[in-house]
DNA sequence: TCCGAGCGGTGCAAAAAACGCACCGGTTTT
DNA sequence: AAAACCGGTGCGTTTTTTGCACCGCTCGGA
């Protein structure tokens, strides 16, 4: 696509911070790039980048081109996905930014399934926690976002939303597993583990035990890896908490997890979304339905 | 912009129907021309017109391409009138398609006064009726659209709706003109003219007369244009029917006008709208609001 | 304080892309 | 059957873009 030529470059200086950087990355003369800015700037009749001693940033009018540009080309990869679509071949890409929970066996699961469809659908997945979810929604790098109780909200769109309530993961033999719901207060009482304060769940722990008295959430553990503090839990006996969603504990281990009982604890909310008033790519949003149905049958 | 020359080129292919004639039309070679549209195919990985022998012609996938370039374009329209706006200067287009009752009193005096504060905006206006005036916007030909009772309404966003009653235009020393409103029966035991069918006003006469007994809707005159039946009724005593809103008989001849009487016939609904789920470039989105507030200020 | 590294910008010649012209093979119109 | 158009192609020419060398500038560290 020739004519995008000079929107990639321009991208392209505005990741590198200088002409001279970016003319390196995409093997081209600096002057040769340096002369396309230029003549770019010149057509448009305003700069966009101010020239600095060290290189060069974007000006306020470069940073509305610049989501320009994004805007632009993600509707231009919905049309090549239609055109596609309308000749047969479903191709298309879907890239999702989603919590850690949903790595291990649900987005798998589902990707799996759709690719059975659609084999010539690509996908690209990263676990990002709430807030760089929603950035990369409003930068267009991520088409859809999977997270639990993203905070900022103004570009976010819900798509659909499901409670989790969160489960206690302890060995099979740990007093507390008799019980089929087990109360926060009991938990605190034991050692336990916790994610960090980026992550919903220890948000609401943390309100949660709150409101108890004379017993606070007190880690022993703290991580930003639900699986390590999960797996700790088999080697010194350990409570861990998180959301059902991302266990899967059936044919595993001697671990066993207990939801934490509802009046006490809130559930969190796992939102399925998307850049708010954007017009998704045929794939990404068919993608997108078939997770709304799934959750839906998970409910 | 040298790299939105491509799609100035399909456009014009698309519009002349050949690429010889546009060619012809764009001061440029019949195989220059070929040649760029076969390499755009080449490089958009689809062919986007069927080969004719008597030219050429969008197939499913162009008409998908050609959607994505008139919203591309509306876009960077978009984008450059934000830009002029951050430095100061306010300039930008607005295009409005609009029924002919705006044409002479109300549209001239809306842009004059949003002009007395932004000079550098520039607008074109251009009558058209409710069907045409929804194509334009779907086109993006037309930024807005301020016509009465739009039919199809699938692409057409009301942004605002004010009532309109139609009134009876006829001489002062008319019998009917003693009354401050008028009945439609009254009306039509005299010689009246009327709009043809694709006006709003005829069709709002036309189910209203048909609930009458033993009277209907005979127009001594039939025209499309409001100002030759309003100032035909100057030379032979004729009543003609149309929105206030494109009335001013203030300072001029003998002509009056009278509300028809509400409950027998209905009013018509003056619509302001857009493209569904289009963003307006600044100025026409201003512009947008003004008309707003003006025809607020109007019920 | 000076000097080198790194930056954006420019003149010029070489390379690449786009173009115009002439022409081909095909279909439709006359 | 001929003329009129149509899209497509080979080739020499023109225009545009690129690479190279170099300029003037600012900044950071010896």
């Amino acid at each position: 696509m020739r004519h995008l030529k000079d929107y990639e470059f321009i991208e392209g200086v505005i990741r590198a911070g200088s002409i001279r950087k970016a003319a390196e990355d995409m093997h081209i003369t600096a002057s040769a790039l340096n002369r396309r800015i230029n003549r770019f700037e010149d057509e448009f009749g305003y700069e966009i980048f101010e020239r600095l001693p060290r290189g060069v940033r974007l000006n306020p009018a470069g940073e509305m081109l610049l989501q320009f540009i994004r805007s632009q080309g993600s509707e231009f990869a919905r049309l090549r996905s239609q055109v596609a679509d309308l000749s047969g071949v479903r191709r298309g890409h879907v890239s999702v930014a989603c919590s850690q929970a949903l790595l291990p066996y649900f987005l798998p699961h589902q990707i799996a399934q759709y690719r059975e469809d659609h084999p010539g659908v690509t996908f690209s997945v990263n676990a990002r926690d709430r807030v760089e979810a929603e950035r990369e929604l409003a930068e267009f790098s991520s088409d859809l976002a999977l997270v639990f109780e993203p905070q900022t909200m103004v570009d976010f769109e819900v798509v659909f939303a499901i409670a989790q309530p969160i489960h206690a993961v302890m060995r099979a033999d740990h007093p507390l597993a008799e019980q089929p719901e087990v109360r926060l207060r009991d938990c605190l009482r034991h050692p336990h583990t916790a994610p960090s304060s980026k992550f919903a769940v220890r948000n609401i722990l943390e309100t949660a035990s709150r409101r108890l008295s004379s017993i606070s959430l007190n880690p022993m553990i703290e991580s930003e890896s639900f699986d390590f503090m999960r797996h700790y839990g088999q080697w010194e006996d350990m409570i861990s908490f998180q959301f059902p969603i991302g266990l899967d504990l059936s044919g595993a281990t001697n671990l066993v997890s207990r939801p934490l009982a509802a009046p006490e604890v809130p559930h969190g909310n796992l939102l399925l979304g998307q850049l708010r008033g954007r017009v998704l790519p045929v794939a990404s949003a068919r993608f997108a339905q078939q997770l709304v149905q799934s959750l839906q049958r998970l409910e």
